[in-house]
DNA sequence: GGCTTCCGCTAATGCTCATTAGCACTAAGT
DNA sequence: ACTTAGTGCTAATGAGCATTAGCGGAAGCC
């Protein structure tokens, strides 16, 4: 029983991002996700302070765990080897997006929905990660192994194959996570023109 | 006045559908699009049937005109031609979701709004419109001009593309419609390793 | 002037919700 | 046995919202 989550929180969140996944935040209503753990709308208020913090913890968690994620792919990967980073980078986004669809799924789609003070903060967390993603395709160019007129569309491009990953990918479907991750690394290198993947 | 449109069911439909971009369907209440039109909610009613009904109308429209500008952007180009093609047609692609950002926008993400019996009716359509670029790469593939491992994936990512356009596209900003469509033609061509853009 | 059509308005109506109050039960801990 | 957390429930509360009723005015037509 530690303090965060005593479990019934955490099945609390996991019954909500399905929902939200499914229906949308605006449309999954206290007692949906009440029945979704077994219990009345109102009893979840024994656990969580309100739908918006749902959403919430969901989002920042996501976010957190995509930068993290991010960080510990290129951690120990030659700083001038913008074709292996790029490629580690892009392997990662779309796991991510794969293993997670659902986090991914709503982290995308519902920052509308975050009220102000959490909405900057999440879209400062995307942009950040953004970034990272347009200096790695930047030093590319400019080492002269990326072929790419604007690194900014390049890395919107490489980005958005993620969230489509998230869209359609299916645990257990055809092709699976792995063959889904060699594919889109390959893709990305090829979209900054590198040959032979 | 003629029947479809008078005008003012027109100006509707527009103000819904930029409101429906910025805060979504369920976010967005009829109070708030009469005000967008200087009119009180249930003014509304004198002009369009419901709220749903908005929804239906804007999707609708909307995967028609994307299924026709594709078939137009095809019309006449050789069938042996699989380059010119996909390069047509993902052109084509891209500046509908330039140029129609929200309305590819909210095509996309307010699928889950719609009532029963209009949802398979756009997600048949959309799924009519993905079969056509799996098929043409399917065909480059075939033809030996394409290298492509998944012709499903290459489709996904291509299509996928076309949305982060509609997310992040904004009219008269930098890059602009010209630069963004050939930029993304020549991303399509190089996904599915096709050399020299 | 009287009739009709259009179109806007305000006031219901009838939901659906998030959230709060207040009560009850259980399991420890003492 | 008494207390205290912890957790669930039902019944408010209070708001927001789509939609409907019913009224009134303006414009055109006779």
């Amino acid at each position: 029983m530690g303090r965060t989550g005593s479990t019934r929180s955490e099945e609390i969140l996991t019954a909500a991002l399905e929902l939200f996944t499914r229906l949308g935040y605006e449309a999954t209503t206290m007692a949906d996700i009440g029945a979704a753990v077994g219990v009345r709308g109102p009893s979840l208020y024994r656990h969580v302070p309100s739908k918006q913090d749902i959403l919430v913890r969901i989002m920042t968690r996501t976010m957190e765990d995509l930068l993290r994620t991010h960080r510990s792919a290129l951690a120990g990967v030659a700083p001038d080897d913008p074709v292996e980073r790029l490629r580690r980078a892009t392997e990662a986004h779309v796991r991510y997006h794969a293993r997670h669809r659902r986090e991914a799924f709503v982290g995308n789609r519902e920052i509308r929905s975050l009220v102000p003070p959490h909405r900057e903060r999440v879209l400062t967390l995307r942009s950040e990660y953004e970034r990272c993603f347009r200096d790695l395709i930047e030093v590319g160019v400019r080492l002269g192994r990326f072929d790419a007129a604007s690194a900014r569309l390049a890395s919107y491009a490489i980005l958005d194959l993620g969230m489509g990953v998230a869209v359609w990918f299916r645990e257990g479907g055809e092709p699976g996570e792995d063959a889904v991750v060699w594919q889109y690394g390959q893709f990305a290198l090829r979209l900054v023109g590198v040959r032979s993947g």
